[in-house]
DNA sequence: GTCACTCATGCAACTAGTTGCATAGCCGCG
DNA sequence: CGCGGCTATGCAACTAGTTGCATGAGTGAC
């Protein structure tokens, strides 16, 4: 029931319609929480139906009425509630890790340009990350309440980029390492992986 | 469909049935995708039918017949392509991210807690990983291959762990200084949060 | 003018994964 | 002896999330 609790806290930040949800979860929050509209408007009826939040139509010149939402007082005491309960452990989830750890059942050289792709992908959202940071944030130590949060979570996406962009970094130098003794051992060529 | 491709390296590594494959993605391979019995008795059961696998009925003495599941050659393929095919850029997911973007809308000091036990269990599994690669890769330079993949991947969940550690640490931190500058500015309390 | 695109909401059908339960024998505890 | 727990497989019902499509009006390009 997480998606719920996230677009509470979205439209506690600021009221939005179904549409301007799915695109702030295209951003900022998505980043540790992704959606499509078509779940954030269903999400969005329920919660309604629930009474957690409620809409009002708005209307626009030249295009189609907008549905509003804002958080109710019942909202509100959920989302306080949530915040507040225990929570199990999270567990990861990563296709890359499965490949990663299976390359030796297929091209090796394949999976590695593929985790070469991988990494400037990281690389790359790791450079959009802290750019963000030093234009929005120039002075971190300032910050109180909700911003020091933004900020803060801005950080967990900045760790976790590096995170991958070291580890896959670490990956390709050690397997590097092992192709370059594959060649250097001369006539006796100990080639590894591709069992089949 | 990335479950059926960790069940296929998993068995590339050794057959098993559904239970063994059950309690494997409990720990190395699952630290990166897990799943539960019945979800891998369902998929083996498909991936049967799809002809990737074929098993063979085990008797036990003093307990229920075992059915191993081994890789055939068209599953072997199935793997080998799938090792090489591109891949869109992982989204991440995390409940408690939320949390701590959403923190001023509750209880502060309830999601403070929140993040000490998380940070507790990520720090008892980062000792317990850092402990298996200790153990089992005394002289990681030397490996190659297969063992040298299951190093690197355990290398991951060592990484991993170690970021939300540090992430939190910096949470928790960046918190605690602004309690205590609430305390310092005396009389003028700007208690920050509790919007409400 | 019409073609492609955006804004905005939504339905229907699908895939993936979780939770609860059933069966059925064997093992050890008290 | 009965109770709980382990082994092993599996069904049924549920929740969560994705994909493809529909509608209908407005805007800009050529």
């Amino acid at each position: 029931m997480a998606l719920e609790h996230a677009i509470l806290v979205s439209l506690r930040e600021r009221p939005a319609s179904g549409l301007d949800l799915a695109r702030r979860f295209d951003r900022s929050i998505g980043f540790f929480w992704s959606a499509t509209h078509q779940q954030i408007y269903r999400v969005l009826a329920r919660m309604e139906a629930d009474g957690w939040v409620r809409s009002a139509a708005v209307e626009q010149h030249g295009r189609p009425d907008k549905k509003v939402y804002e958080v109710t007082d019942a909202g509100r005491d959920e989302l306080a509630g949530w915040l507040a309960s225990p929570m199990p452990i999270e567990k990861s989830r990563s296709e890359l890790a499965v490949r990663l750890r299976g390359a030796s059942y297929g091209d090796r050289a394949a999976v590695l340009q593929r985790v070469r792709e991988q990494r400037a992908d990281h690389a790359t959202r790791l450079a959009h990350f802290e750019q963000l940071a030093a234009r929005d944030f120039p002075d971190p130590a300032a910050l109180t309440g909700q911003q020091l949060d933004i900020y803060l979570v801005l950080r967990g996406g900045i760790r976790l980029e590096q995170f991958w962009v070291e580890w896959l970094s670490e990956y390709l130098t050690a397997h590097e390492a092992t192709l370059a003794m594959a060649h250097d051992d001369s006539p006796t060529r100990r080639t590894e992986g591709k069992t089949r």
